[in-house]
RNA sequence: GCCGAGGUGGCGGAAUGGUAGACGCACAGGGCUUAAAACCCUGAGAUGGCCUAAAAACCUUCGUGUGGGUUCGAGCCCCACCCUCGGCACCA
C-alpha cells in the first residue's frame, strides 16, 4: 500500500475545516459567483452509492471552478420532512423529529468523508422551524394573492399510507411509494394555482439551454392543447316532455375539442359519469335505472381499470338528444367512462369517422361513422385521387369510397379537406377550423393536461399549513408574528384517514388563545415538495429570522448556473420549483423568473449485473465498504470515470472499478515521492516555455480537464489524468513543478490524496487554494505532424511532415509510400484534398 | 400509439465530417519471485492470405443496429426500417 487513505483522508479534511477553505463569500466582489446547486437530499439514514454518484461527482466540479478562480456557493442542506420518518416513528416507536435530527447527523460525517467541499455554513434543514417558519410566510403570501386555495375536489386516496396523493405520486393507478392500488375520495384540501402559470412554464422553456429530453418532458407535462369550446343544446324528448317530464332551463352541454373542423360529422355527444348534468337529466331519460347504475359502478373502479379495460363501455341516456350547432342534426347522448371529468369541460363531442376513442365506442354501440375530411387536398384532389383509386375514379367518387374505407377500416385522424360538411365543404380541415367554431356559436379555448397542485396532507410529518379557519368556517392566513406556526408534538400520528393534527390538544388551545373562541386550526400539512421548492433561495441567507432570504444576494446569485440533480425531479420538483420563482418573482419577492440557467439530469448506477440494485435482486453495492478498502478519492474517481456525467444513462457498477483506480493513485503517489525536490524559479520558468514532452503533456491533460469539466464529462478528463501519468512516467526525468502541477488538477477529482501530495511536494497550504496551471498555448501547437494519407478515402498510410510543408512536397511524400504507390498504380490523381494537420486525400 | 434519447470490441466507454475503438476493466503471454500476491513489460476488432515447427511481422478484405443516399471522405449529415431505454398515454 503506497499511502494510507485513513490517514491522510482524515488529515486532510481536518485541514479543510481548519483552513475554512470551502465557505463561499456571498457578498465578495472580487471574484465571479458561480452558484452550484445539486438536490439536496432526504436524511434516510444512510448514504447509498446513488448520493456518492450526485455528490461526488459534482463535487469534482465545485473545485475545479473554484481553482479556476470562481466564487463558488456549494451548499448542501437536508429535505427533511416527509413519510419514512413517520413510518419509523410507526414502526420503531421513535419521536419522528429525533429521527430525522440522528439521520442528518449521521449523513453530515458520511457527506464529509466523501471529501466533498461543501460550504456547511450555508446549510438548511426543511423540517426545522428556523426554515418551514419561512416555508409558511411564502405559502401566505401565495394565499393572499389568490395562489393558493382551499377547494373540494375528488382527490387520490392511498389507502395503505392513509394519505391523499399528488398526480405526480401516482404511477399506472398506483401508489408510487407502496405500490397500493389508488382510490379516489372527496376532501376539501388546499391547491395551489400553478395552471395559472401553465403558458408561462412553458413558454420560459424555450430559452432555457437544457437537453431536449427535459423540455420535452416538461412540455408533455404541460400538456397545452388549443381548440374549442362548443355548446350543444339539448332537447328532452316529446314523449317524456307529453309524460309532464319538464325542465326549466334548457340544458346545454359544452364540450372541447381540438377538432371543430370535424364538427360536421359528429354522430353522438358523451358526457363522463362524473358530470354533474348527468345528475340533472337523470329524470328525463326513460333508461334512469340503467343510467344510475353505470354510474355507480364506473364511481368505484380505480382509474387504472377504467383505462386498463380497452374495451370502451357506456350508456345511452334514452330519450335525450343533443343539438349539433352546426347543422341542427339531432343525436344522441351517451355517459361512457372514456371520458374524463377532469379534463375540458367533461365532455366530448364524438366523430368516429377521425378519432380512434370515438371510432371503437361507435363499433361497440353500432353508432352511425360519418366522414367529413378528406385525405386528398382539395388543389390536388383529382390527380391524386386519381392515382391513389388507380384512376378508376373522380375526386368526388374519392371522397365517398373513402368514407367508405373509414368504416371499414378505420378512424381517419390527420388533416385533409372537408367533404359532408355544408359550406365549408371543400376547404382545408385545418383552415376552416376557426370558421365552423365562429358559424356555430363556440368560441376558442386551450386546456391543459397540467392540474393544479393539490398540497395538503394527512401527515404529521410535514409543514403544517398556516390557516386557521374563523367561526363562519373562511380560512385566514396564520399572521406573520405568529410564525413559525409550530408543529404540534402532543399528536397521535396512527394514521386513521384523519389528520394527525387534530389529536393535538396544543393546536386547539394555541387557536382559541390566539383568535378566539370558535376558530379551529387547519389539521393538514404540506407536500413535502413544498419545502424543496424554494430551499435555493434560503442557501443565500440560511439563518435570517427577519427574511426568507436577502434581496440583495438574489440579485447578485441568481439564477442558479448549474442544478445538478435526478432525472426523476423533471415534471415534479424541477416543475414545481420554476412555478415558485415565478410566482415569487410576480409577488416581487424574487429577482428572476426562471430559477435555474442550466440543468444536468445525472444517470444512475447499477447492480454489478447491470441491473437496478435492490435488496431483493442482491445486487445492492455499498460505498462504505469500497471507502473503507479503497479510499473516497478512489471511490469519486471510479464514480467520475464510468461515463458521461452529462447524459442520464444507467452505468454498471465494475467491482474491479474501483480497484483500479486505487492502482491509478497509487502510480500516481509513486511518482511524487520519487521526485519532490523543490522546484526553482528556473524550473517554473522551463516548463511553462519550454515545448518539452512534460510540458506538453500537461497543457493537453489541462485543456480537456478544464474543456471537459465544463461539459460535465469527467470520464474524459480522469482519462486525461491517467495519459499525461502514463507520459510522465515515461519521461526520462520529472521536474518538480511538473508534479506540483499534476496534483493541482488531481486535486478535484481526488482531493485527499492531492492535498498529501502536494505537502510531500513542499508546497504551502493547501491544494485546494492553489490556482489552476497556467500554459501557454503555443506548447500544444508542434511543428511537425503525423498526417494520415487516403487513396480514395482508405487510409493507405501516412507521412511525417512540416505542418508547413508545402502541398506538393507531401504529396510527393506520400506517394513515395508503397502501398500508397501500388493503389495508385502510376496514375495521376484526379484530385488531391489536402486538410493541413488532418488529411491527405488522393483520388484517382 | 405519440414524443424524446440512444444502438461502437467480451465489458464501461472515446472520437470539431478527416488514421474508428482513446482511457480503463476483464483476458493472454512474458519479467521479477523459491512460490504466490503486488508490481513492471508486451499483445489483442473480425476475416482471409503469406511465411513458419509455431508465432511475430507483413499484406488483403470486411467492420460503429439494417438498407439506401449525400460527400474526395460518414460512427457523425439525409431518407426508410429494426431494436433498446426514458417520458406521456382513453387529455377529445
Amino acid at each position: 500500500m503506497a499511502y494510507d487513505h485513513r490517514e491522510i483522508e482524515k488529515k486532510a479534511q481536518e485541514k479543510w475545516t481548519e483552513l475554512d477553505l470551502y465557505r463561499a463569500d456571498l457578498s465578495g466582489e472580487a471574484k465571479e459567483p458561480y452558484y452550484l446547486l445539486v438536490e439536496f437530499p432526504y436524511p434516510s439514514g444512510d448514504l447509498h452509492i446513488g448520493h456518492w454518484y450526485a455528490f461526488a461527482v459534482t463535487d469534482i466540479y465545485a473545485r475545479l471552478l473554484r481553482a479556476r478562480g470562481k466564487n463558488v456557493l456549494f451548499p448542501i442542506g437536508f429535505d427533511a420532512f416527509g413519510l419514512p420518518a413517520e413510518n419509523a416513528a410507526l414502526k420503531h416507536g421513535v419521536d419522528p423529529r429525533e429521527w430525522t435530527y440522528k439521520n442528518i447527523e449521521h449523513m453530515r460525517a458520511q457527506l464529509m468523508s466523501m471529501g466533498a467541499s461543501f460550504d456547511w455554513s450555508k446549510e438548511v434543514i426543511a423540517c426545522d422551524p428556523s426554515y418551514y417558519q419561512w416555508t409558511q410566510w411564502l405559502f401566505t403570501k401565495l394565499f393572499e394573492h389568490k395562489l393558493a386555495e382551499r377547494r373540494n375536489a375528488a382527490v387520490k386516496w392511498c389507502p395503505k399510507d392513509k394519505t391523499v396523493l399528488a398526480n405526480e405520486q401516482i404511477t399506472d393507478g398506483r401508489c408510487e411509494r407502496c405500490g397500493t392500488e389508488v382510490e379516489e375520495k372527496r376532501l376539501t384540501q388546499w391547491f395551489l394555482k400553478i395552471t395559472d402559470y401553465a403558458d408561462r412554464l412553458l413558454a420560459g422553456l424555450d430559452a432555457l439551454p437544457w437537453r431536449e429530453e427535459i423540455k420535452d418532458a416538461q412540455r408533455a407535462w404541460i400538456g397545452k392543447s388549443e381548440g374549442a369550446k362548443l355548446d350543444f343544446e339539448v332537447r328532452t324528448s316529446d314523449v317524456l316532455t307529453s309524460a309532464g317530464v319538464t325542465s326549466d332551463v334548457q340544458p346545454i352541454i359544452t364540450v372541447f375539442t381540438t377538432r371543430p373542423d370535424t364538427l360536421f360529422g359528429v354522430t353522438y355527444v358523451v358526457l363522463a359519469p362524473e358530470h354533474p348534468l348527468v345528475a340533472t337529466l337523470l329524470d328525463t331519460v326513460s333508461n334512469k335505472k340503467e343510467v344510475q347504475d353505470y354510474v355507480a359502478a364506473t364511481a368505484k373502479k380505480t382509474e387504472r381499470e377504467r383505462s386498463e379495460n380497452k374495451e370502451k363501455t357506456g350508456v345511452e341516456l334514452k330519450g335525450v338528444r343533443a343539438v349539433n350547432p352546426a347543422n341542427g342534426e339531432e343525436i344522441p347522448v351517451f355517459v361512457a367512462d372514456y371520458v374524463l371529468a377532469s379534463y375540458g369541460t367533461g365532455a366530448v363531442m364524438a366523430v368516429p369517422a377521425h378519432d380512434e376513442r370515438d371510432y371503437a365506442f361507435a363499433q361497440k354501440f353500432n353508432l352511425p361513422i360519418k366522414s367529413v375530411v378528406n385525405p386528398f387536398v382539395a388543389s390536388i384532389a383529382q390527380s391524386t385521387a386519381e392515382t391513389l383509386m388507380s384512376g378508376e375514379f373522380d375526386s368526388e367518387q374519392a371522397s365517398a369510397l373513402f368514407a367508405g374505407e373509414v368504416i371499414q377500416h378505420g378512424p381517419y385522424t390527420k388533416d385533409g379537406t372537408l367533404i359532408n360538411s355544408g359550406d365549408f365543404t371543400g376547404r382545408k380541415s385545418e383552415e376552416a377550423k376557426w370558421d365552423i367554431v365562429a358559424a356555430s356559436g363556440g368560441e376558442r379555448a386551450t386546456n391543459y393536461r397540467l392540474r393544479d397542485w393539490l398540497v395538503s396532507r394527512q401527515r404529521y410529518w410535514g409543514c403544517p399549513i398556516p390557516v386557521v379557519y374563523d367561526p363562519e368556517g373562511n380560512p385566514h392566513a396564520v399572521p406573520s408574528e405568529h410564525l413559525p406556526w409550530l408543529l404540534p408534538t402532543d399528536v397521535d400520528f396512527t394514521p386513521t384517514g384523519e389528520a394527525p393534527l387534530a389529536s393535538s390538544k396544543e393546536l386547539k388551545e394555541r387557536v382559541t388563545r390566539l383568535f378566539g373562541e370558535g376558530w379551529t386550526p387547519e389539521y393538514d400539512t404540506l407536500d413535502t415538495f413544498v419545502d424543496s421548492s424554494w430551499y435555493f433561495l434560503r442557501y443565500l441567507d440560511p439563518k435570517d429570522p427577519h427574511d426568507f432570504s436577502d434581496a440583495t444576494l438574489m440579485k447578485k446569485w441568481l439564477p442558479v448556473d448549474r442544478y445538478s440533480g435526478g432525472s426523476e425531479h423533471t415534471t415534479m420538483h424541477l416543475l414545481y420549483a420554476r412555478f415558485f420563482t415565478k410566482a415569487l418573482h410576480d409577488l416581487d419577492l424574487v429577482p428572476v423568473d426562471e430559477p435555474f440557467t442550466e440543468r444536468f439530469n445525472r444517470g444512475l448506477i447499477m447492480g454489478p449485473d447491470g441491473q437496478k440494485m435492490s435488496k431483493s435482486k442482491g445486487n445492492v453495492v455499498n460505498p462504505d465498504e469500497f471507502v473503507r478498502e479503497y479510499g473516497a478519492d478512489a471511490v469519486r474517481l471510479y464514480l467520475a470515470f464510468i461515463g458521461p456525467y452529462n447524459e442520464p444513462g444507467n452505468y454498471p457498477w465494475n467491482l474491479d472499478g474501483v480497484a483500479s483506480m486505487r492502482k491509478f493513485l497509487e502510480r500516481i503517489a509513486r511518482l511524487v515521492e520519487c521526485h519532490r525536490d523543490p522546484a526553482s524559479a528556473v524550473e517554473v520558468e522551463l516548463l511553462q516555455n519550454a515545448s518539452g514532452a512534460a510540458a506538453q503533456a500537461l497543457a493537453r491533460a489541462n485543456l480537456k480537464i478544464t474543456e471537459d469539466g465544463d461539459r460535465f464529462k469527467f470520464n474524459t478528463g480522469v482519462a486525461a489524468l491517467m495519459i499525461l501519468l502514463n507520459e510522465l512516467e515515461a519521461a526520462a526525468d520529472v521536474l518538480a513543478p511538473a508534479l506540483s502541477a499534476l496534483v493541482i488538477m488531481l486535486a478535484p477529482f481526488a482531493p485527499h490524496l492531492a492535498e498529501h501530495l502536494w505537502e510531500r511536494l513542499g508546497e504551502e497550504g493547501s491544494v485546494h487554494a492553489a490556482p489552476w496551471p497556467a500554459y501557454d498555448e503555443s506548447v500544444l501547437a508542434s511543428d511537425t505532424c503525423e498526417l494520415a494519407v487516403q487513396v480514395n478515402g482508405k487510409r493507405r498510410g501516412s507521412v511525417q511532415v512540416a505542418v508547413d510543408a508545402p502541398e506538393g512536397a507531401i504529396v510527393a511524400a506520400a506517394r513515395a509510400i508503397p502501398a500508397v504507390a501500388a493503389q495508385l498504380k502510376d496514375k495521376e490523381p484526379k484530385r488531391v484534398i489536402y486538410v493541413p494537420s488532418r488529411i491527405l486525400n488522393l483520388v484517382v
